[in-house]
RNA sequence: GCUUGUGUGGCGGAAUUGGUAGACGCGCACGACUCAAAAUCGUGUGGCUUUAGCCGUGUGGGUUCGAUUCCCACCACGAGCACCA
């Protein structure tokens, strides 16, 4: 038989000598850039699932290269992140050590299944070389002021005294000592995404992504149209804004929500008879979690502003104003209108605390949402069209100035501050008499100090803030005394342009050359996880757009089509994880199997954008299939050609269509239908034995190389043009003639192409079984599909 | 709750401008080889009845000569978002 180790360890290396897979910036041929999330190296070592994204766009790596093609096919390490951070103070050992282990184990990982990377291009997230331009590029949002600081809250944990992720205080306590996280203002960087929504949403007509795609960063985005509407509030020069998309039901306002941050409180404080109330509901919102106010905070809780009240500006009448933490600051105004009659929460909020509910659309049941009659609603009464009637009120709202129409978004500002020592350093100094000033490019990078022992600072600042040495620094424009910026970037920050970078990696002039740019432009293809389908994307191209208007990349969309493929589950169909004990090691499969047969496996074993659960059954199979390709060497003839021209034909255009539209799994039956039919030969001819192992070689590319070099069938497949189908000879002379009566199909025969719509009738009719069912029955009609059918309707 | 996707044999899954449902693989059964087992090879394999047929793609209806495919209602499961006004 055949030795995997051996012939993937002979092919590696050739692969590697030749530097096959080594892409070539400017070269005449036509480009391809394909792209895979590059991962984070965890200690834990490669998973099965990186091996199904890695392996499938591969596959059309190794295609588009036989079909000529110049292939961007790249890897690299998102290595900064929390986990590498605290496994370094735990062992007091600086980070980039452990990460600098992971990736050579993720490395000989990934090279053991012949994944063709070019790995000439290879750059980690966290390469001084790298986070140069990624700090570089955060200073150009500063000079756009794009970047700006502003007070946000923060998960904290008392105990722990640090800020913690939305992942890390999941259930609202700290994941690490399970204490109750509690919210802390902080001054953060921000960067200004918010501007950039509705280019955001814009920017997806002019991208591949596939719906499910798009409508996770529509949902992210937000968009809603709607209206801001001023109330008078009595006795006060104040006005409170509202937003709402209800224009139409205002008549039915019979209060006012505020969110308990909103500053007219603040403002009003000598007018409110119980402004310690209201600062206790303050208090008492502040210190409720995430997780409260989603999970817990099923029943609505809220203080009515005594003293103060507004007047509905169509009813005139005086309405209630209440605090409730339904009410987001951060979205909207911060306000609202309560329309109890016609929202749900609304409705939930008056029924609680008994206030007042007017119907102002027909409708049975409370609180009615849908379309219908306007009534109590002034000159709106008699209307049946939602649109027609918030039509009518804005025209009205704009004619009275008292409000406008306003587009909102759910898409806030991107906090790009962490609390973390393992992060691209914030490249700012303050300085007490200039303020903040941008670290000089020719300074760059700000580097992380290469120290093992740091801890988390009392107070909820960076680890980098106990570092004196570090932190004082100089004015880069008065050359007085400063200090660093101690925050660090986000995890999110080097993965949103790594894909630029590729292009150009080495370069240490320019974060990317103009050159590489433009002749690299998009990334045509990129794969990734459905988890990072909202917000790594959308990040991603903020930061490109952002590129874009300044003048620093040619397209305003990087990325042409993303996929998001399914997850490997356990063979007990549920999430791989140690504690289930269900976890498949790459390594072992390799070992046992062969790269090829875990790789064909991984492709064949369903749907690529769908969950699959694992099963060494199968992957057996695969295998199986793989030694039943080796055995046609044994039964090789002399002749030439194939014996079988249209199966021939036939499975290269599938295979070639199959793995363009990443249906692997038919692409690889498609193949196993052709060795069946090898099998059933006596021998076969070389062209034959060449033209199955080309087809398959994206897929098992070790073996079939081996296979076509033992055999002498032509130079290396990957140095080979991928092969041609010839459209008529993939069209059959034949065809099985189905013969049905009534719909039910009552027999079958072999007939030729081009057969007449005459023929087929009288062929049916002649069908003894055809006959015996159309027997003293009346025949209603006759439909006859050439290259498919005859069906008879009898009565 | 909203948005969205999916429901096909014992299992993973094929097939949709509406036209032979179950390709391919796994598993299983029987047979060959073997002292025996494994491996391999061959045959069969949706269910029910057997010369032929009936039923069958989550459930109920509809359109059609014909529906896994289109339409309506419902059920189940998964994913994403989650008090966004």
């Amino acid at each position: 038989m055949y030795n995997t180790k051996e012939i993937e360890k002979k092919w590696q290396k050739y692969w590697q000598d030749h530097q096959t897979f080594a892409a070539k910036t400017g070269d005449k041929k036509e480009k391809y850039y394909l792209l895979v999330e590059f991962p984070y190296p965890s200690g834990t070592g490669l998973h099965v699932g990186h091996a199904r994204s890695y392996t499938a766009l591969d596959t059309v790596a190794r295609l588009k290269r036989m079909e000529g093609y110049n292939v961007l096919f790249p890897m690299g390490w998102d290595a900064f992140g929390a986990p590498a951070e605290q496994y370094a103070i735990k062992n007091h050992i600086h980070p980039k050590e452990a990460v600098k282990e992971n990736i050579k184990t993720f490395k000989k990982q990934i090279e053991s299944l012949g994944i063709s990377f070019d790995w000439n291009r290879e750059f980690a997230t966290t390469d001084p070389e790298y986070y140069k331009w990624t700090q570089w590029q955060f200073l150009k949002f500063y000079e756009h002021k794009m970047a700006y600081k502003a007070k946000k809250n923060i998960n904290w944990c008392p105990t722990c005294k640090t800020g913690l992720s939305n992942e890390d205080s999941a259930g609202g306590v700290c994941e690490r000592c399970g204490s109750k996280v509690v919210q802390k203002e902080k001054e953060q960087w921000m960067l200004k995404m918010s501007d950039y929504a509705e280019d955001l949403l814009k920017g997806l007509d002019d991208t591949n992504f596939n719906k499910r795609v798009k409508l996770g960063q529509i949902n992210w985005i937000g968009r809603s149209e709607g209206a801001e509407i001023d109330f008078e509030i009595e006795n006060a020069k104040e006005k409170l804004k509202v937003y709402t998309t209800r224009p139409d039901t205002i008549f039915g306002a019979t209060f006012m929500v505020i969110a308990p941050e909103h500053p007219i409180l603040e403002k009003l404080k000598n007018k409110i008879t119980n402004i310690d109330e209201i600062k206790k509901y303050q208090e008492y919102a502040k210190t409720k979690t995430e997780f409260e106010r989603t999970e817990l905070a099923k029943e609505k809780t809220g203080v009515k502003v005594e003293g103060i009240k507004a007047i509905n500006p169509f009813t005139n009448k005086e309405i209630q104003v209440w605090i409730s933490d339904y009410v987001m600051m951060n979205y909207g105004t911060g306000a609202i209108m309560a329309v109890p009659a016609h929202d749900d929460r609304d409705y939930e909020f008056a029924t609680k605390f008994n206030i007042p509910i007017i119907k102002v659309i027909e409708g049975d049941t409370l609180p009615y949402i849908g379309e219908g009659k306007y009534i109590n609603s002034g000159f709106l009464n008699g209307i049946t069209k939602k649109e027609e009637a918030i039509q009518k009120m804005l025209e009205e709202i704009e004619n009275r100035k008292i409000g406008n129409k306003k587009v909102n978004y759910r898409l806030q500002d991107w906090i790009f501050s962490r609390q973390r020592f393992w992060g691209e350093p914030i490249p700012l100094v303050y300085c007490e008499k200039c303020g903040w000033q941008p670290v000089p490019e020719k300074d760059l990078p700000v580097l992380l100090p290469d120290v093992a022992n740091y801890e988390p600072t009392e107070d909820g600042e960076s680890p980098l803030a106990n570092i004196d040495e570090w932190v004082n620094t100089t004015c880069p424009k008065c050359g007085g005394k400063a200090k660093r910026e101690t925050d660090t970037m986000p995890n999110w920050a080097g993965s949103s342009w790594y894909f630029l970078r590729y292009m150009d990696p080495k370069n240490d002039k320019e974060f990317v050359s103009k050159e590489a740019l433009d002749y690299w432009g998009k990334v045509d293809w990129y794969d990734g996880g459905m988890e990072h389908t909202a917000r790594h994307l959308l990040y991603a191209r903020f930061w490109n757009q952002f590129l874009y208007n300044i003048g620093l990349v040619p397209n305003k969309e990087p990325i042409n089509i993303r996929v998001s493929h399914g997850m490997i589950l356990g063979s007990d169909g549920e999430k791989m994880s140690k504690s289930k004990g269900n976890v498949v090691n790459p390594n072992e499969v390799v070992e046992e199997f062969g790269a090829d047969a875990l790789r064909l496996y991984e492709m064949f074993i369903g749907d690529y954008e769908k969950d699959a659960a694992w099963s060494t059954n199968s992957l057996k199979g695969c295998k199986r299939f793989l030694d039943r390709v080796w055995n046609n060497g044994e039964k090789l003839n002399d002749k030439k050609g194939y014996t079988n021209e249209s199966l021939v034909h036939k499975t290269i255009k599938k295979v070639t269509n199959d793995i363009k539209t990443m249906k692997f799994n038919t692409a690889i039956s498609t193949l196993m239908i052709l060795q069946n039919d090898y099998d059933d030969k006596e021998s076969i001819t070389k062209d034959e034995l060449r033209v199955l192992v080309h087809l398959l070689n994206p897929f098992a590319p070790h073996i079939t190389e081996e296979i076509n070099e033992k055999y002498n069938l032509g130079k290396p497949l990957c140095e080979s043009a991928w092969p041609k189908y010839d459209e008529e000879k993939t069209i059959d002379n034949t065809y099985e003639l189905v013969f049905q009566v009534n719909g039910k199909v009552r027999g079958k025969e072999t007939v030729n192409v081009d057969t007449s719509k005459e023929d087929m009738e009288s062929l049916a009719r002649q069908n003894p079984n055809v006959q015996k069912f159309t027997e003293g029955k009346e025949i209603i009609k006759v439909i006859a599909i050439p290259g498919k059918l005859v069906n008879i309707v009898v009565k």
